[in-house]
DNA sequence: CATTTCTGCCAACGGCGTTGACTCAAGTCG
DNA sequence: CGACTTGAGTCAACGCCGTTGGCAGAAATG
């Protein structure tokens, strides 16, 4: 059930190689549109690796042959940090608001859909660790340098903790209390609570 | 290698039944002890039915037959949440202090291993909606009630947020940063982030 | 004692992630 | 050109998974 056309010539079996031959195939392509879709929509452990298979009208085996596993193919599609790029840029005095806005907005988006996804596969070592490196490569290391005041890198973990909180209960809320609630409120009253760790204690 | 005495006559086929006869046979608690071990230790996914059947020194079929499901049993061994009780209780001024000095108490006890394992299987919808019911148990529901001035209900939501990211952040943090860390530091500073939300934001 | 109830055992089901052997087209090079 | 290598794609199978249904047999019930 691919809409592609099936025709295409570069479909036939041992496509074309070489120099300058583009380094996907047409499966494999496939196989990453499939699993970019199922696994945003159903999580890690709700797709079968012959469910994305199936859906990029490749044989199973395909899948594992590209991308090493499930659990790789996984990380690949979902693990999209540079989405979080610049996240706590920005004058420190509203910088709580700043990141809230940016969450916020990003929210509904592809970074947010992956991101839940990737909560939701926190059993696994490979994405725990993922998770871990990109906070304290979005977060907790660009904001350590800029706080002012005691513990920097301890607030700055902590400010990390709060965004995985939010990003958390919007993946465990599926419909309530913070989603469908208009931004501002949540913006406004939560940005105080970031504040309070980005504000330097001792002023 | 299962070592209670394997001679212990309860454990004979067709134990005893009837009125005064305690609602557990021998096989259902030995499920349930290996389950709660492996569970705590390895989280959901991380312990197949077969493994604590082995581990209790039964058939496989027999977990299905007394606790239904896999997930089931899962939550029955994890879902421990009377631990939170009473944990938003005591004087609104210092109560973001109180609450992570009662967490932190808890880290490393049994309430907060459960946790972990329940939040490593959030992907599964009953898992949610227990967490999801828990917190409004024990979180939203009772300090909403006691908040004053605007949008308690939101903020109460947000406290539990907040708690939810560092409980989150305790299972993805293997060993670093805030495990093993004075629990003293960690305290003072999240606990302002959590007052933030707890003090009345007109006053 | 006859019947019901329920524990525990066994074998099997369909589905899972993954692997290895194989075919065959495309590129490489003597 | 022809031999060789490379890698995409196919097929069948492995071992493990959660779960189910049939069956034996002891305990409770009458």
């Amino acid at each position: 059930m691919h809409t592609g056309p099936v025709t295409d010539p570069r479909a036939a079996p041992g496509a074309r190689r070489g120099r300058g031959r583009p380094p996907t195939t047409h499966a494999q392509e496939a196989i990453r549109a499939a699993a970019s879709r199922l696994f945003a929509a159903r999580g890690y452990s709700g797709v079968s690796v012959r469910e994305v298979a199936a859906a990029a009208g490749v044989d199973p085996s395909l899948v594992n042959r590209h991308f090493g596993s499930k659990e790789a193919l996984f990380l690949e599609t979902m693990a999209i940090d540079e989405g979080f790029r610049g996240l706590v840029e920005g004058p420190l005095e509203e910088l709580g608001r700043l990141v809230l806005e940016r969450l916020l907005t990003l929210r509904e988006g592809a970074v947010v859909t992956a991101y839940a996804a990737l909560i939701g596969a926190i059993d696994r070592p490979e994405v725990r660790s993922y998770l871990q490196g990109s906070a304290a490569r979005h977060v907790v290391g660009p904001l350590a340098e800029r706080l002012r005041g005691p513990d920097r890198e301890l607030r700055a973990r902590l400010v990390a903790t709060q965004i995985n909180g939010l990003l958390f209960d919007l993946r465990i809320g599926d419909d309530p209390s913070l989603v469908g609630r208009p931004v501002g409120e949540v913006l406004d009253v939560y940005a105080r609570a970031l504040q309070a760790l980005i504000d330097d204690p001792t002023a």
